[in-house]
DNA sequence: CTAAGTCACCTTTTT
DNA sequence: GGTGACTTAG
């Protein structure tokens, strides 16, 4: 195999075969090379069946190209090997062993909104308020105990509070509802495989035998799940290959725990370690800068990144006066990029941002001046509400234990069941199959009108389920959607609304039609998996030429030419929250994540006020990510104020984050600031944990810390 | 039971 | 400025 292309590390990464092996790769150093210069070494080299190796991706779009690039590489099938997310092989190995669990393979995913809906059926059949118990807090604490392997009655015992105990019996009730319903959530993904694991010795070694090579990317964001999965697999031959940069770990709030890539050698005996640490992507002064950011974190590995490269353009910034301004400065410093550079294209650009809601100004920006974009997240194609219900109906048509899905749908279009009905329903649930407690109405207590509909729904679910046995996904949604008159339902609304829910519906009927394409005998079920574990940014084209705008944590992995970053201010980027360290050495990764995605040039941007929830403007400060780039390194020219705006009132001395007291509620931490001056409504998070919103010449506040 | 209208909370980040 | 939960009139 031709290596050349290879530098003498990246070769020793390559080619050191056997044991456990850790790369540190920064960011731009060749690591994907290296992952698929890796799978085509084993295959071709080692002469490892494809089969016999599994590869662990952050995205199923990073998987894809994986496969064709080793494919390139060697020119041998690879269809046999594993590679995917870990949620994606997860779901793989629990198609094949779920039984052993008491569950059948035909099992529904649920995604965060379907098991945040059956976690509130469960507190309302408790009976328990649902202020005080909230469903999104439960579903936090569910999360958290199953990704630190916590069962119902671990998170019991350790609870040390009234509260906290209801949320472990919510917990436990959520685990046996999931169960009968023959459902499980993102987390079971990866916790249940390792269960089955444990419970069976022979499932184990089946595994351990079937992968005997294990790769892992990204490894610095694994959590304990993760980490557990692959320990297990690799425990025999110890064939394990991960790669991945401290640096960049930005998913810490999501369980995932740095300390796995920092102390991979002790987890595995025998270790070898390689520092990838040429950059190839970015310009000097780029990689400087961010090298001033990141090594400002005390937690990391000591590594720096050298390059090649020429030093390139300084980095610009652009000071606005607020949101809009800002996505316009934005829009202008693009235009003159590309005029400047003849040959650039729109798919050339970036714009990141730290949280979703920034994108909808920078868009509006965009839409008006006619340059074409694309926006990566936000609300997800497939959690539109219109979406969700046709899937429900595929679920509950594959998977007649769904109850979640069946609560959707019984009464979508209209049929006449009411809330009322529905609880009748299921009070004869005991330990049936959702759909079975209405296959016999006799015991059902309801209208004859309800009988009806009811009976119709049953009879058409049936239909549809031995349908799906010899139909393909396609032709039968087509048959389902004509036969629930989807289409009249839309039409006959006729507003912008109702026509955007249909062309999303003539969408999801798309990708049925393109998955079955591209994927032979496809089965509903196979579908409706891939489906629920894709995500905006798997149905990225990169040919097609657009801009793209999208999270910073969405731009993990990708690079662009031109990079601009918006929203830098203090209280946005680092984003904070009262009361809690929220972690700025994160923080600051995902800063860096951002600056090193450039190839030749970064804008950061940042607004001086800036709009919260579409109400007044708050006074914004610049980030202090900005100060921790040297001076030498920034484009000074780029700061222009808006002389138009220079008048603005800033009379109020109080701002986020100071500590204020007031003669009644006493001490508490100023959140947010609606307006400006004497009649602005300030919300103080007191230290009793109660909020209030006062205003601020009638509060009478003492400042006793500025922030 | 439905549809239309009001309200509260929201925004970190995602598989 | 958007969503989902709750309210109220038919």
């Amino acid at each position: 195999m031709d290596l050349s292309n290879l530098n003498q590390k990246q070769r020793e990464a390559v080619t050191s075969i056997g044991g456990p092996m850790l790369v540190f790769a920064g960011a731009g150093s060749g690591k994907t090379r290296v992952l698929t210069y890796k799978i085509a070494y084993l295959i071709q080299e080692i002469g490892l069946d494809p089969k016999n190796i599994l590869a662990v991706t952050f995205t199923n779009k990073a998987a894809q190209e994986m496969k064709s690039r080793v494919h390139n590489l060697i020119n041998v099938p690879i269809d046999g090997i594993s590679i995917g997310t870990f949620h994606s092989i997860g779901a793989n190995i629990l198609r094949k062993e779920i039984k052993i669990l008491g569950y059948e393979n035909n099992f529904s995913i649920y995604d965060q909104t379907d098991s945040r809906s059956l976690i509130k059926t469960i507190i309302k059949d408790l009976d328990l308020d649902l202020k005080m118990y909230d469903p999104k807090t439960a579903q936090i604490r569910i999360s958290q105990a199953k990704n630190n392997m916590q069962s119902p009655d671990e998170l019991l015992s350790s609870s040390y509070n009234r509260i906290e105990e209801r949320y472990a019996e919510i917990y436990k009730i959520y685990v046996n509802r999931l169960n009968e319903n023959n459902s499980v959530d993102f987390d079971d993904l990866l916790v249940l495989p390792i269960k089955i694991f444990q419970e069976s010795e022979e499932k184990l070694i089946k595994y351990q035998d079937k992968f005997k090579y294990v790769l892992v990317d990204e490894y610095q964001d694994t959590n304990k799940p993760q980490f557990e999965l692959i320990y297990s697999l690799t425990k025999i031959h110890n064939d394990i290959f991960v790669v991945g940069d401290d640096d960049q770990s930005i998913y810490g709030w999501r369980g995932a725990d740095i300390s796995n890539i920092l102390n991979f050698n002790e987890a595995f005996d025998n270790s070898k370690v390689v520092k990838l640490e040429q950059n190839y992507r970015s310009t000097q002064n780029i990689l400087s800068a961010a090298w001033s950011v990141v090594s400002k974190n005390s937690q990391r590995s000591d590594k720096q990144l050298w390059t090649e490269n020429e030093k390139g353009d300084l980095i610009s910034i652009l000071e606005s006066f607020n949101e809009r301004n800002e996505s316009s400065k934005i829009l202008k410093n693009f235009l003159e990029v590309k005029k400047n550079n003849q040959d650039s294209k729109n798919s050339d650009f970036v714009v990141l941002y730290r949280t979703n809601a920034q994108s909808r100004v920078i868009e509006d920006e965009f839409r008006k001046a006619g340059i074409p974009y694309q926006i990566i997240g936000g609300v997800k194609f497939y959690d539109r509400k219109e979406v969700k219900d046709l899937i429900a109906y595929m679920r509950l048509i594959v998977n007649h234990n769904d109850s979640v899905s069946f609560d959707r749908i019984i009464n979508f279009p209209p049929r006449g069941i009411g809330k009322t009905t529905l609880n009748k329903i299921h009070s004869l649930l005991d330990d049936k199959k959702i759909l079975d407690v209405i296959s016999d109405l006799s015991l059902l207590d309801v209208g004859k009108k309800q009988k009806k509909s009811i009976n119709d729904f049953y009879n058409l679910i049936r239909l549809y389920s031995d349908k799906s046995k010899n139909q393909s996904p396609s032709l039968l949604i087509n048959d389902l959607i004509h036969d629930l008159g989807l289409k009249e339902y839309y039409m006959n609304q006729n507003t912008t609304e109702s026509n955007d829910r249909w062309l999303n519906i003539e969408e999801c009927i798309n990708s049925i039609a393109d998955y079955e394409l591209l994927n032979k005998d496809t089965r509903l079920s196979d579908y409706l998996q891939e489906v629920s574990l894709l995500t905006d940014i798997d149905s990225w084209n990169k040919q097609d030429d657009v801009l793209m705008m999208m999270t910073i944590h969405s731009a993990k992995g990708l690079e662009f030419p031109y990079v601009f970053v918006g929203g830098l201010e203090e209280g946005l980027f680092p984003i904070v929250r009262p009361f809690e360290d929220g972690d700025i050495e994160e923080e600051r990764r995902l800063f860096y994540v951002a600056l090193t995605r450039a190839h030749k040039k970064v804008f950061l941007s940042y607004a001086k006020s800036r709009r919260k929830f579409g109400g007044e403007p708050i006074k914004t400060a610049a980030s202090r990510f900005i100060n921790e780039i040297p001076k030498k390194l920034i484009n000074l020219d780029f700061i222009s104020f808006d002389e138009s705006h220079t008048n603005v009132q800033h009379n109020s001395n109080i701002s986020i984050g100071n500590i204020v007291e007031h003669k009644l509620f006493g001490k508490g931490k100023v959140v947010n600031i609606e307006g400006e001056g004497a009649n602005s409504k300030i919300t103080i998070l007191f230290f009793n944990n109660e909020r209030k919103k006062l205003i601020y010449k009638y509060a009478n506040l003492t400042i006793l810390k500025e922030s």
